[in-house]
DNA sequence: TTGAAAGCGCTAACAG
DNA sequence: CTGTTAGCGCTTTCAA
């Protein structure tokens, strides 16, 4: 037990006018002092301070919102039925927006379409949000929405006609090309591509980054395959590939899905990567412990959150302001243990590399 | 474009006295419409809704919650750091919460010590909350803080002596014991323990459903094993563990760390589950389509978040009614195929059970 | 069933 | 450098 915790039950919450009339100076001036204005004597600021710190004095955002029309807190609509990427996304943006000052409210919607984003943000700006950061929405349509804040699309561009809509990269595209880059220089052939569910926008930017690196090295184009994300659908996914004696390297958009498929190759007979080389998309940690260990590229998610929130931020506070541009976040591909050469016979010839 | 979004870019946010004015009421009759209060008639009922529906009206939490003391809002203290446990927690807690009627504040502390608990529900509190959610918390200490509001804690018992806090469990002491019972059922002598970091307070009650399994079985006691949570913690315990030969079952407190350890296992040339059966604990779907599948508790994230917000939720609207009390969560043991008898050798006598 | 008046606790604008 | 005055937009009395 603390002394604060064995404070009196009934006291009243203390307001600015207790801690002002404690200090003996105006209400104004604990104002100042909170808000760190200029213009404040030490003397005075070390009163107020010292008074607020002994009457447990919290400051009511109700109120300062209120008056202030301004409420330093920051919404996020996640996606929030999805696994790792998600989820990891959240804790870096929460801690990249409670690092700028700002307090977060948070709404998922397992449905990302427009209509969902909007019920969201609609929600947001009642709850009073200063800025909204849109975490990886869906492909299509606009969302049906007047805003006045400042709107930042993380992964995706603007679903939305608001004036102040901003965006950052999670350099999806870049990471994609580079996984199958990373195939096509072990010599295969070409490269199939596991894709997430159609209507979210990373996977449109995982086929473009796919389709990039097979272009480039004038690769022919394999038919996509669908999963959904799970480790189940990759699994059905491989075991249709696996009497395909053609396919030789197939890249998933994402990790779990890379699972799925690797267990439904090696069940149908198939070596991983003696016979089919497989790289996944997240760079989750644990896969690394699996036989064989994932090849897979890392997803820039703190990188991404940071640069995200710092733009958005800069664009709350500077209304006038020319609106930041975000940072590419690195491309980082993890070589582990399934992806090889295709086995000696289905060799691509060197001298058709570009 | 919609007709909203092309709506006049200067016109004015709309207030509820605009409401009113068009609805030819008074605002306090908007406001009882708004609030769902009785005594509106249905005809001043529809003309209010219709104004703001016209008007595209929204509501001002900040001036609401200042004028009635109620946000309508819950704060949620989460561990941040963790993996997919606390992030599934977390998204069933916003599911419930919001189908509650109310929204969400998400503050994470990597460190779930007391004082980043205290720091954490203080800016919580200031930011405006009916009620918090304290997700699995550490163990060790007392939180230094007086708090108002209903505090629930997910997973512990309340590390905190305010006059309101409440409990919800997670079922873990259970699902340890489910875990080892069905190591003990299968014929091991005893069953090792992979722990995660001790100051977690679900690592205590995983130990202690664990040796409630052994008491009652009457099996010795091994040492127990230390990790993280990560997998390459596991993998660590793996290798120490790899060349004890009478080791023959393991539990591990989480299924990264399963995986980890089996991975280790099988390096040193043990075999799984033919040596040694290996038990996780979390329930990742992903985890059915490694090699050996994975046994596994499943954690009742959903119904433990549903009935902890239920609670919450009851002590925020009936500040002097009896608290409502938390119904356990479900116990889900999903065997695959990292479980098995201990090799002939070694198996337990029948006739020992008790 | 409805309305008028009086704040909630803070900050903005201005004056000293 | 400091204080005074007047709201912010809503809900709460309490009276009609």
């Amino acid at each position: 037990m603390t002394p604060e915790a064995g404070r009196d039950r009934n006291a009243p919450v203390p307001r600015s006018a207790d801690v002002a009339r404690l200090a003996g100076v105006s209400r104004k001036t604990v104002s100042r002092v909170l808000n760190d204005e200029p213009y404040v004597s030490d003397e005075a600021r070390r009163r107020v301070l010292a008074a607020a710190d002994e009457l447990g004095y919290r400051l009511n955002h109700a109120a300062r919102a209120l008056a202030s029309g301004r409420t330093r807190s920051l919404g996020v609509v996640a996606l929030g039925t999805a696994g790792y990427g998600t989820a990891s996304l959240l804790v870096h943006i929460e801690h990249a927006v409670r690092d700028s000052g700002y307090a977060l409210r948070v709404i998922n919607t397992p449905d990302g379409a427009p209509e969902g984003i909007a019920d969201a943000l609609g929600s947001l700006l009642e709850q009073g949000v200063d800025g909204v950061i849109v975490s990886e929405p869906f492909v299509k349509g606009q969302v049906p929405l007047r805003v006045d804040v400042p709107v930042l699309f993380l992964g995706a561009p603007p679903s939305f006609t608001g004036s102040r809509t901003l965006t950052a990269s999670l350099g999806t595209r870049e990471l994609a090309r580079a996984a199958t880059e990373h195939l096509l220089e072990l010599g295969h052939e070409t490269v199939h591509h596991l894709a997430g569910p159609r209507k979210w926008y990373v996977t449109k930017d995982r086929i473009e980054g796919w389709r990039d690196a097979l272009a480039a090295r004038g690769a022919h184009e394999p038919p996509l395959l669908n999963g959904d994300w799970s480790a189940e659908s990759g699994y059905a996914a491989g075991r249709a590939l696996a009497s395909d004696a053609s396919v030789t390297a197939v890249f998933a958009a994402g990790d779990e899905m890379a699972i799925g498929l690797v267990h439904a190759l090696r069940e149908a007979g198939r070596r991983v990567p003696e016979d089919i080389s497989v790289v996944g998309f997240d760079g989750q940690p644990v896969f690394a412990y699996v036989s064989p260990p994932l090849t897979t590229v890392r997803q820039p998610f703190e990188a991404a959150a940071r640069e995200g929130v710092r733009v958005l931020v800069h664009a709350v506070e500077h209304p006038d302001a020319e609106p930041a541009s975000a940072g590419e976040p690195p491309v980082e591909l993890v070589v582990r243990g399934s992806s090889a050469p295709p086995p000696p016979g289905r060799r691509r010839s060197p001298l058709r590399t570009t």
